[in-house]
DNA sequence: CTTATTCCCGTAGTCAAGTACGGAGTCAAG
DNA sequence: CTTGACTCCGTACTTGACTACGGGAATAAG
């Protein structure tokens, strides 16, 4: 650790962060990444520290946080904060077991469409559409 | 069945669909819902079939289909398509448990993360970070 | 007949998470 | 010293599914 520490041109970073150079733009604007200062009109250079943290923010959106809950994590990246992240971490798993739910629902559903289709077709028309319209309580 | 055949006003349509007036306006835009003529300058009727057809789309909408697939699938209605109706539901229930296995592993990461914040703390840092940072293969 | 709602229609804005573009400026190689 | 690649910066475009706005017409309520 502490080899290299700010040598790596913005395309260069962007490579080995596996994003690309308007993705580390954007994400500077956001203020999720700070950018470094540029030496009198030159070039601006980083190093391996903010390759670990755009792959921070990478890691965190796999788990389903937005940009922003990341930028708030970042800001509690001390570690001294972690009733806030556990906090946050607690409302996005809430978030993906109710969106779970929801897919299990659509397996279900979407299944059962299929199995339909292939199976009771002795009649007119299609048992699939059919049956999305059945899924509207209240069609007439 | 039956019964009032197109006596609504486009605001009433709305309502008894549950959606609001412009997205009405958005679907026809779309294709999805095609306009009634209008009497000579005057307003426009919808009825029944109408609003079986805007809840159709937002069942299917449910069921995780786009608005295009909704369109596809509302060009196949007749009922004499179905393999191509099939076809597109299959791709729907891929994507479906593509999605349910992506959320089960956020599931298993966040609450492992949760647990570790709440046991394995004596030591300076939130767990909850740090093993957020060793999710991506190769932080330094 | 006069308001007050609606309706009609087109255009434009919203949100997230970027992507694309265009004109300068800078840097390393030949 | 010139060429070409790369950087800097601001602005604008993208996608999906809407939502909002504004002005004029038409119908409903009183
Ligand atoms: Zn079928
Ligand atoms: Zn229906
Ligand atoms: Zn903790
Ligand atoms: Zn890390």
């Amino acid at each position: 650790m502490g080899h290299q520490p700010a040598n790596l041109s913005i395309g260069a970073f962007a490579k080995s962060a596996g994003v690309n150079v308007e993705t580390i733009r954007f994400y500077q604007r956001k203020g999720l990444l700070l950018e470094p200062a540029r030496p009198l009109g030159g070039i601006r250079r980083y190093g391996r520290a903010d390759v670990s943290r755009v792959k921070f923010v990478k890691s965190a959106q796999r788990l389903g946080f937005s940009l922003d809950e990341i930028a708030q994590l970042l800001r509690l990246e001390d570690g001294t904060h972690c009733a806030e992240a556990a906090q946050l971490a607690a409302l996005r798993l809430a978030d993906v077991r109710t969106r779970l739910a929801d897919l299990l629902r659509m397996e279900t559903a979407l299944s059962g469409l299929i199995e339909q289709c292939e199976s009771a077709h002795g009649d007119v028309s299609c048992p699939l559409i059919a049956s999305l319209h059945q899924l509207d309580r209240d069609c007439a």
